[in-house]
DNA sequence: AACGTGACTTATT
DNA sequence: GAATAAGCCACGT
C-alpha cells in the first residue's frame, strides 16, 4: 500500500459518526492540500474495511460518486441518514455537520505545528 | 516508460 | 454568479 493511501486512510478514520468532511480537508490533513482528487481516487478503490468513506463528501455537501457507481452513491446516502445526518437530494448541509478537525488531532498526522495554523482556520467557519 | 482518467478544488472570466 | 481553465497526482494499462 502506497503511504499517500495508507494517510488517506488514517485521516477519514477520525471522523466520527454523525458528522462529515470533504475531500479536500482530507487532502489537507494528511499535507497535500492540491491533493483532493487523488483522495476520491482512493475511496473509490477502498473495499468494505472498516473505514468510514460514505463520511467524505465534496466542499458543496454534495454526496459526488460518478459514472457507474451510483448503488454506492445510494449507499452512501442511506449510511449517511443511518447517523441522523439529514440528506436531502443528495446533499448534506456543511455547516451543520462538517467536522473540523482540531490541534491535538492533526498532531497526530504528523504535520507541522505551522501549518497545523493554516489548516485549522481555513476550514473553520 | 509514458499516457489518460478522474468519488476534487481554486482561480479567472 | 455561472461557466471555464488550470492545477493536481495516484493508479491502471
Amino acid at each position: 500500500m502506497s503511504p499517500f493511501k495508507q494517510k488517506v486512510i488514517d485521516a477519514v478514520s477520525l471522523i466520527p459518526s454523525g458528522k462529515v468532511v470533504s475531500y479536500g480537508q482530507i487532502a489537507a490533513y494528511i499535507g497535500a492540500p492540491r491533493s483532493a482528487r487523488q483522495v476520491g481516487w482512493i475511496l473509490r478503490e477502498l473495499g468494505d474495511k472498516n473505514i468510514p468513506w460514505w463520511r467524505v463528501v465534496n466542499k458543496n455537501g454534495i454526496i459526488s460518486i460518478s459514472g457507474n457507481l451510483e448503488a454506492d452513491r445510494d449507499l452512501q446516502g442511506k449510511l449517511l441518514e443511518s447517523e441522523k445526518i439529514e440528506v436531502k437530494d443528495f446533499q448534506v448541509d456543511m455547516r451543520k455537520y462538517r467536522f473540523v478537525a482540531d490541534e491535538k488531532l492533526l498532531k497526530r498526522l504528523q504535520l507541522s505545528d505551522e501549518y497545523i495554523q493554516t489548516v485549522v482556520t481555513k476550514f473553520s467557519i
